[in-house]
DNA sequence: ACAGCCATGTAACTTGTTACATGATTTT
DNA sequence: AAAATCATGTAACAAGTTACATGGCTGT
């Protein structure tokens, strides 16, 4: 539910057309999500529908203003409100990965756990590089997300390490 | 994806019937992921037209059974082979979140920074004790999870205080 | 008898996503 | 004049999810 409170937030800013608002979240967002236009529009339309937002016609012209309304920012507000995830954590493709071939022996645990070890050490080493290259004073966005991006794959890292410990115990 | 190559996975160790697949897949994750039932046959249905199982009618009883097929085969492998995520890194709520209120000013960061570190830190207590009562040597999936889990909670904790420092220095 | 689990399936819906058609405006 | 970007929208679909209808089988 990213996109339309995403939107949501920015239109509570200031109106803005559905264009604009691809650019913004890009801009915003330091264009690491590319979100294609038509999405924008198709949520639009769902948010009008659920009554979040109000188009302003400006006589018949092409371009479409959109607003936000009351129940848009309660909407906007319970979502800055409310922490992210929690109670069921949201599904871990890497985790269902790991157990299933653990458990249905339809693959072999330890020679997914290497791959993923790689890869994900390949990332972090392009993380480590464009934080080298990217201007504290200008680029904010983009370095919060490098920092979150980072300690996400070092994280991912200790879990494959403590896969394999334990893994390896039981069998050897 | 996950819930289509987890039934493939299933299927690959041998047949099994809708119900049946239901329970293995909560079982083989600890039951920490809830799989509707009806969502196991819409799946199904899925799988089917793209060729990946096939029913085995058994005489027009009840109980169907599913196959999977050679293409299921494959495109189970393809998943384990893949490495999970990378490029762009999936949408990540709490960064959007973050990032969008201090872009638009339509929510205070420091507060949302706040909240989410109270419920990620009350969710890491939860995993600790957890892991207190297991038992390693007949819950080794659940174990797992509550690895992943609070190494996933101790990262996001690491990047509200980073979060926190770096929009701190700005302001202040 | 009846509660609870095993079992199958359909309908309706959500969010996210892409591909396509169409044209105006701006920059080179 | 051509290319790039700005701009709007529709159609179709994927994957996930819930609610509902239906019934058999099992243990108390």
């Amino acid at each position: 539910m990213s996109v339309r409170h995403s939107l949501l937030a920015i239109l509570a800013e200031r109106p803005a057309h559905g264009y604009g608002l691809k650019s913004r979240f890009e801009r915003d967002t330091a264009g690491i999500w590319p979100l294609n236009v038509g999405q924008v529009y198709t949520t639009l339309a769902r948010l009008e529908r659920d009554g979040l937002v109000v188009p302003r016609d400006d006589g018949g012209g092409a371009r479409q203003e959109w607003r936000i309304t009351k129940p848009g920012r309660a909407a906007l507000a319970a979502w800055y409100d409310a922490p992210v995830a929690g109670d069921p954590p949201e599904r871990d493709e890497l985790a269902i990965k790991i157990l299933l071939a653990v458990a249905t022996r339809s693959a072999d645990a330890g020679r997914i756990l290497q791959n993923q070890r790689t890869a994900t050490m390949r990332r972090l080493q392009e993380y480590t590089r464009h934080r080298r290259e990217a201007d504290p004073e200008r680029e904010l966005p983009w370095i919060l997300l490098l920092d979150a991006f980072t300690l996400k794959a070092e994280a991912e890292i200790k879990w494959l390490d403590r896969c394999e410990a334990r893994l390896g115990r039981r069998s050897g």
